[in-house]
DNA sequence: GTCTAATTTGAGTGTTCACTCAAGAGAAGC
DNA sequence: GCTTCTCTTGAGTGAACACTCAAATTAGAC
């Protein structure tokens, strides 16, 4: 019940620590583990609306007292979920400035690619989610402005001929097309998300 | 109670005829309008889940019996609205071959600007609600590859010199990267569409 | 082994959802 | 002005939703 922790919600969380945890919480953070897992996925293949307290309770094997036992709310899990998905696709923001254009799209393409959960999630929230949840809006906007803030820096550092504005005008560009992209393939798994990222890549670097 | 017409759904519903219809349906028809505009409103505004047959009716100041007098259910009227919007995006498939890539671009991004609704659902569409929906996804992928197609074509008159499958990899960049300045543009509306469009549409016959 | 606190159970709450239907109101057609 | 068919009303249905809680169970701490 008492929870050593949490960091924004109200009640009853318990973070993983960096130091291990009493013997007496084990249980409780493994049934944490199950469900976020079963979130995850959950989001993942039924996008944010169709995902229940039910169907997470069914997937994690538990009922749902347990459930909020752990947390406060449905949506207290599920922006357990988004956090992680969100900072999945810039996983070392401590680097600003010194990752070149090719690693940071690079990077974003193995995401999608290889965690294809976390994508569907993150590019689900950026349409539907955002729309009327006012947290998730603000929280999408921002990362939106610091990834196209670290494209600016990779792209201005290959090509510093141009003006700030050009500069932020085509790392805009990326940004928003690559989510494009990373859209499409969530619908069509066939999709070369390589290719397409390369020839914006590339794009973004031009002359003209 | 009867309906003249109906094109795939099963029951009750009346379509708007090129002849002038019976004076006695004038009032339901007059209805189905303020209904399916409503419907429209609410899912720019709230998305696919937020649309509720109590939040369509209050907003068109009809009853639940009486939408159901004039719609199947809440699903037919949703996709009428969806049929609408992905029709909106490509207003004349006969010019297939004739638009310039310009023409076709600046249509998308007179469409984005100036039917921020349809915008709206289109792009709300293709995310969270062709993932669960078979009859929503099927549409959607085969309206986006008549799209690819049309845009090869113009792509393909201005670079005669590029073969066949640079021209389809340039086509589909463009048309994901569309989308994704669309979805940029639904979150944020000061986005300026028509800056990044052009310069997508320069990349696109860009040389290299 | 006992104590104690964390965890799980599972029935139950109130609300909202899509959808129904018998009955009444309304107006076009004659 | 009466008939007839369309349209609207509005209470009501059952299912699904997020969430609660007292009681039972479990397992770490000593």
């Amino acid at each position: 019940m008492i929870g050593f922790d949490s960091k924004g919600g109200e009640p009853a969380r318990r973070e993983r620590l960096a130091t291990v945890p009493p013997m007496r919480y084990r249980a409780g953070l493994e049934t944490q583990d199950r469900i976020l897992h079963a979130t995850r996925t959950l989001i993942a293949d039924l996008g944010l609306e169709g995902t229940t307290i039910k169907g997470i309770c069914d997937r994690a094997g538990v009922l749902p007292g347990s459930f909020y036992n752990l947390f406060a709310s449905k949506e207290q899990a599920i922006l357990s979920v988004v956090r992680e998905a969100i900072d999945a696709v810039d996983p070392d923001p401590q680097h600003l400035g010194t990752d070149s254009l090719g690693d940071l799209v690079e990077a974003y393409v193995r995401f999608i690619t290889e965690q294809g959960d976390l994508a569907r999630v993150y590019i689900g929230i950026a349409v539907s989610g955002a729309r009327n949840n006012t947290e998730l809006r603000r929280r999408v906007i921002r990362h939106h402005e610091g990834r196209v803030a670290r494209f600016a820096v990779a792209i201005r550092r290959e090509r510093a001929d141009l003006d700030a504005a050009e500069v932020q005008r085509r790392a805009e560009t990326l940004v928003s097309s690559l989510n494009g992209v990373t859209l499409h393939y969530v619908l069509d798994p066939g999709f070369d998300v390589a290719l397409h990222a390369g020839a914006l890549l590339e794009s973004a670097v031009a002359e003209g």
